[in-house]
DNA sequence: TGTACATCAGTGAACGCGCGTTCACTGATGTAC
DNA sequence: TGTACATCAGTGAACGCGCGTTCACTGATGTAC
């Protein structure tokens, strides 16, 4: 060990959190479920059985990833509200946010986009419930918007409902987009801005039907 | 063999097709990278080294899935283009066209909802590509719109993939469904007819911008 | 401050298992004459 | 129609490999006195 000078717990705390980064990092080409505990500990640099020390099982840490990669997105969405209460368009704003996130933190919201209809279970389950609780809070949101007295509560589920659909799929598309290829990227963005200003349109004229 | 009569080449083509099915049945419980040839004869009924009479690896039985999979696509939306000609509300009606496929080849839409996102890199883009063709279809399809006048070949390109996002994303979230909660089928149905009349409605107020 | 003991993160050997792939084979079906 | 040979879908033994998990262990760090 050349980390002397640490307590044990701080030297526990660094060993998992890199057998966290070395599973994130290996389920960026491959799936979680694939994911072998003897791949991750090669890549950490510890015996295999040192494994059981920090997580009981593969699951258990596919569900401490899902935390730290909803950690990261939370994370963005405070930035979006803070972005939208100054004055610059706010659908582009939010867009922008997002594009900066998912560059800043690649590796998460590929796991998640990922792992959201390929992981086991528990963690589909995992990744299902913090993006219902995003969409609760955008649609508490939308309510505090000057016009969203024509809308229903149902209304506003449902246009959060979308919203959130749309921001995962443009988060897939730029994940998916090669990195050497900034165009296809600025045409996601281009493309989510312009479908979210139609969407919006569609709910300012929603009263009226 | 007790499947005598059949010819040679029938009886091929049969076991072919059971490697297939057998394949398309594991991946529902778990994604293609993680199924093995073994369990795969297993089920069929084969020897492993059977397998390779039919593919020369799992990668290209991956295509063969996302090949017979789009086929069951593509007769949906044919289906869809017959019901939009009838009288029916065009919304509705697609988004029913949908619901009844998916529960019809609900394996195969399973399948490509999943390795969508995870499957290996050629099914990945196989799957990628066929959903790109959905599109422009769809955007020749709005072009012949009765005010389609008014969308540039930009507007149409974003609509289709703003609907074609709608759709899988339906489709997603119905074959996540529990099969034993209609409840929560019938929600995701109402809130994806109303997504697509929001969206129509932004469209067609698009032109006054 | 010094000592004796407890804790526990990480070690290393060992296990049984399912995997993909090789190879020489078998015997029913197909074909040429 | 009958015969002799070719084809080839499926067989079965064997291989080396990486896997998860068990177990008794080591030795540095922590704690009680």
């Amino acid at each position: 060990m050349t980390d002397s000078g640490a307590s044990r717990r701080e030297r526990k705390e660094r060993t998992r959190q890199a057998i966290l980064d070395a599973a994130l990092g290996i389920a960026d080409e491959q799936s979680l479920a694939a994911l072998s505990l003897r791949q991750v500990t090669r890549e950490v640099g510890i015996v295999p059985t040192a494994f059981y020390r920090h997580f009981a099982s593969i699951d258990e840490l596919g569900l401490a990833l899902v935390d730290q990669s909803f950690a990261s997105l939370r994370e963005m969405l405070r930035d979006v509200r803070r972005s939208s209460s100054e004055l610059t368009g706010v659908i582009k704003g939010s867009v922008d946010v997002l594009v900066q996130h998912v560059h800043e933190r690649r590796e998460h919201f590929r796991f998640v986009a990922r792992e959201r209809v390929s992981g086991p279970p528990a963690v589909r389950q995992a990744i299902r419930h913090e993006l219902e609780l995003v969409e609760r809070e955008l649609a508490t949101d939308l309510a505090r918007l000057p016009h969203a007295d024509r809308w229903s509560s149902d209304d506003l589920r449902i246009m959060a409902n979308l919203i959130v659909t749309l921001m995962v799929s443009t988060a897939e598309a730029i994940v998916a987009a090669p990195p050497e290829r900034p165009d296809v990227e600025r045409e996601v963005v281009r493309t989510a801005v312009a479908q979210l200003r139609m969407v919006v349109v569609g709910a300012l004229q929603w009263e009226s039907r």
